[in-house]
DNA sequence: GTACTTGCAAACGATTTGCACCAAG
DNA sequence: CTTGGTGCAAATCGTTTGCAAGTAC
């Protein structure tokens, strides 16, 4: 964890970008919450639940930087706000999503590695990352949809 | 083509849900598109460039109520707005995505099939639907950044 | 005729932006 | 100091909604 928030800052110092404490705020908010995904009010409130008032406008433009830096990874799911998770020292993984309750479970990858040599040589299309989303219906749901006789 | 329209005005019927004439020009629209991925106001200016002027309002009422009836997709690429596509008939595909001019490109199925069964067995997440998004550079934008000496 | 649809304009809500002030380096 | 960052409020823009008028059946 603290190594994690080392490497961002380093990363970000190199790039000449100023460290202040509200970036330092939401890598922080972004580290203890790895693997979940957090929308830009996620964070404005996990802060200021902490007393840390800052304004939205200063998450949006801090979750946008370190997307940009390839830092951060912006996700849309189906709800209508973005949702953004750190990818630093991240395998790359993929998501349920459950078409009831809205929960999404995380995967690991599991696409044959030579999918994408396939796309290179066929169709010349260089892949650099990739996202699985599979909907459908989670062991929860589909447990409480049998018991009322649905799907 | 033909035969797409009258199964999806059959479907359509069939619910009780009325068969207006904005309806049947979004639906056709749709159809001399298919393999596109169209927004709703792409919709809304293809019908302006016909003199069919409706409100943008009812090609949103539209798409949604194909959407629920399983008829269309709703695809959120990386752009701001979303777009459709028409499901009917149609194998299930999935998309590259350039990183570079956007520029979205559809691909068969490629997925290997046990991996649905895995995600039941290991999970207990049954998999309805599923979409990839492969993001990278297409083979012009490679092309042209070759040139460039980029990447 | 009646219930469902439309068009319009207003409302909405997430995200972005302009700008004066502030602080990191 | 100087440049870039923040906060605030206003603007933006895709999408949704309320409502009166219209129309498919």
């Amino acid at each position: 964890m603290v190594k994690n928030e080392e490497t961002i800052y380093e990363r970000i110092e190199k790039k000449g970008i100023r460290l202040t404490p509200q970036r330092k705020d939401i890598i922080r908010i972004l580290i203890e919450n790895n693997h979940k995904h957090l929308s830009a009010s996620d964070i404005y409130d996990s802060l200021k639940e902490e007393n840390k008032i800052m304004g939205l406008a200063t998450v949006y433009r801090t979750l946008d930087l370190l997307t940009k830096m390839g830092m951060v990874m912006k996700r849309d799911f189906d709800s209508e706000l973005s949702h953004y998770e750190l990818v630093i020292d991240q395998v790359n993984h993929h998501h349920l999503i459950c078409k009831n309750c809205g929960k999404v479970i995380e995967i690991p990858d599991i696409l044959p590695k030579d999918i994408k040599n396939k796309l290179l040589e066929e169709k010349g299309f260089k892949c650099m990352t990739c996202s699985i989303k599979f909907y459908g219906y989670c062991k929860e749901c589909r447990e409480k949809m049998a018991k009322k006789n649905q799907i």
